[in-house]
DNA sequence: TGTACATCAGTGAACGCGCGTTCACTGATGTAC
DNA sequence: TGTACATCAGTGAACGCGCGTTCACTGATGTAC
């Protein structure tokens, strides 16, 4: 049984985790519900706490997991448009502010859709969440390019975060097009400076 | 009575009003509840439906109250920083990106505390809140340094927002004032060019 | 190999609590005459 | 001026529902001998 048992088991472990990183960036933190998650996980909810001690244990594997797949899953895109030509940074923004980002929320990045709420999470829920910033901002601070000022790590953050966020709340208009080219635009002509 | 009385529902009124107004801002729109509200005013849940027909209603209200009342804030405090010959431009970052303005949540622009939520509430709700994102980037629009760019009005909109966010998620700490005087420092530099 | 037993992932009913909403009622204030 | 009545803002109990959590039970899988 040992192998077995605890292979079905881990399984299930994961479909919730997963299930629950999409909950999480679809509806937010407060969004998430036991019952529906297990649900999505193919299970009843009377399980769940065979597997987590409290819904703010799933919300801290959420984040992390999601956190975790959405920097594999950027890498492997800017790598892309790396062999395309691009320069890393300049991938990443196009990445990051592309209508793509935006529609599909459930599948992108967790500080975008989570920052705003992180102050009123439980301690374990913040702190993980502190962690999730705090990897996308070393990965926005290695691909500024060569010479530009350290210092502009976080405002490239900043400026990520806040326009897929009113990108996403201006909904399919004029508007929120514009929000993603301007600020795509602006960071390109500000940093993405040829090395010379 | 009438006029005693109508005075009197209609200061009422205006009690819930800022109490939603302040509670919004605080815990977000899902974190608002009626009977909190009604009691954050003098009162008591039960009245609350002589004066909303509905949560919904009290949230609209709430932001169109907060994105109005911040508005002759952020202007006062512009008009004063510019009395001491500072841009318009610069007094609206200095305030927006101030520690204070992270600290008071209850108080501070409605866009940042909200626009995570936005594409989530009910239709009403949603087309108030996105006036108040329309608000919040026509007053930046309009306090770009002459000879900008018109478009940088997202991105600073954009980074202002997302900066705030940040800089709340991260509590006390040493990153959240790096967010606040990175990102304004960036801002500062790009767009704050004295005139020619 | 086969039979009895142990383990354990998952089920589904139930509990407690909070919250939006409703409603019959109270008490204060104004109006009619 | 005073008395009876009407109006209405606000009260507080109650309802229905959803949700996090608990728990006794089931059924499948593995172990002992």
């Amino acid at each position: 049984m040992k192998k077995e048992a605890r292979g079905r088991k881990a399984l299930s472990h994961e479909r919730i985790v997963r299930a629950a990183a999409r909950a999480v960036r679809r509806d937010g933190f407060h969004g998430v519900g036991v019952a529906d998650v297990m649900k999505s996980a193919g299970l009843t909810h009377g399980g769940f706490y065979a597997h987590f001690e409290s819904r703010d244990e799933l919300l801290a594997a959420a984040v992390e997991h999601a956190a975790h797949d959405v920097g594999i899953e950027i890498e492997k895109q800017v790598e892309k448009l790396q062999a395309q030509g691009m320069s890393a940074f300049r991938a990443h923004i196009e990445i990051y502010l592309s209508e793509g980002h935006v529609l599909d929320c459930e599948n992108g990045c967790p500080t975008s859709a989570l920052c705003a709420e992180v102050s009123r999470q439980a301690p374990l829920v913040a702190a993980v969440s502190r962690e999730m910033i705090g990897r996308l901002h070393r990965v926005i601070a290695g691909r500024l390019p060569a010479g530009s000022s350290e210092t502009a790590a976080w405002a490239v953050t900043s400026a990520l975060v806040g326009a897929v966020q009113l990108a996403r709340a201006l909904g399919n208009s004029e508007q929120a097009r514009e929000v993603l080219t301007q600020t795509k635009n602006e960071l390109l002509a500000r940093y993405d400076v040829p090395a010379i």
